[in-house]
DNA sequence: CATCAGGGCCCTG
DNA sequence: CAGGGCCCTGAT
């Protein structure tokens, strides 16, 4: 089963994101699905990271003052780590939150925005965000497919427990996700055992584009211009629309990453906009990026989140409808 | 008991 | 470009 590590040296610093942040929105996105690979407990974030082949647990909480956008970060390690390790952390927070960049434009452009008005005064500051690697969402992603939420949750918690890396630390219990290179060994046959389905031929494939050099997630992150990024992703067996939406949006923040939707989310988007299901996919992009330009797929990003918050506090019938569990 | 579609994607024709 | 097949599950 998953090997064990216990994490007891604690290493305290703090993350400046560019203002305007809205930490909550940032950090946790209720409209996704829940894996032993995050937890949010109490405000605080907590995850595991891998950098240079070390892991480190994190717990992220919000330290803003009226003045200043701050966040916390409590790094446990097995011996402590250094200015350079501390620094990687950093950054590579930087880069899956997208903490570095400034969104204030988008309020100021749409905080009239008779659709997006109210969602922007609630969340303004948030942003698209990832906790994983690019590797670690396509491996979400892929037990994704096809599934129902709650054989995809299956998927991934059976396949953490056998390859995965359990992070223990003050108290708390969180995975990380193995490394591409450790899938080598792996043969496709053991991962069907663990009742993935044709899945496993994709974790294979996509690992050994990881684990070759083949793709890497540092050199896509420099590609300014999204169709090749999707170009490139798309090359990887098992990577659909489907995947490559997400993935632009969420891991690479383009924010106008909206030439697919899927059918459920379809749903709740015409609804949201239109107050009806029924609305075209087609329609709905074409209204979308006629009202919000390049910043399309970020608007319907605050409405999608706004609305999961507010059905976290109360029913929202139309909504249980479309959220198969 | 059988059937079916599911928070996709590949492959074929 | 449409449509069948893929693994397995839970819902019907």
């Amino acid at each position: 089963m998953a090997k064990t590590v216990k994490l007891l040296k604690c290493n305290n610093f703090f993350i400046y994101p560019k203002k305007p942040f809205n930490f909550q929105g940032t950090f946790f996105k209720p409209s996704h699905f829940p894996s032993k690979l995050v937890v949010y407990d109490n405000g605080n974030l907590i995850q595991g990271i891998r950098i240079d082949g070390d892991l480190f647990g994190l717990i992220i909480s919000d330290a803003s003052t009226k003045r200043t956008s701050r966040i916390r970060i409590r790094a446990y390690s097995l011996s402590g780590i250094s200015k350079e390790i501390e620094s990687k952390i950093k950054d590579e927070l930087m880069v899956r939150y997208n903490l570095d960049i400034d969104i204030s434009d988008f309020g100021k452009r749409f905080k009239s925005d008779e659709i997006l008005a109210e969602s922007l005064k609630k969340w303004e500051g948030m942003r698209p965000s990832t906790a994983y690697s690019l590797y670690g969402f396509l491996m979400v992603a892929t037990v994704l497919q096809n599934a129902t939420v709650g054989r995809s949750i299956k998927m991934i918690d059976s396949l953490l427990q056998n390859y995965g890396v359990k992070l223990v630390f003050q108290g708390k219990e969180v995975f990380e996700i193995w490394d591409p290179k450790d899938m080598e060994k792996i043969t496709e046959e053991e991962l069907r055992n663990l009742r993935i389905g044709y899945r496993a031929k994709i974790i294979k494939k996509i690992s050994h584009a990881f684990a070759s050099g083949e793709i890497d997630e540092k050199e896509l992150r420099e590609i300014k211009d999204k169709e090749i990024v999707a170009h490139k992703l798309r090359s990887l067996y098992g990577v659909g629309p489907q995947s490559v939406s997400y993935i632009l949006f969420e891991v690479f923040h383009f924010y106008d990453a909206l030439n697919y939707l899927s059918p459920w989310e379809r749903k709740i988007i015409s609804m949201l906009l239109f107050g009806k299901k029924t609305v075209s996919a087609e329609r709905i992009i074409a209204f979308a990026k006629r009202r919000w330009g390049q910043w399309c797929m970020l608007a319907i990003h605050y409405l999608f989140e706004d609305l999961f918050w507010r059905s976290k506090r109360e029913q929202i019938a139309w909504l249980e409808e479309e959220i198969r569990k």
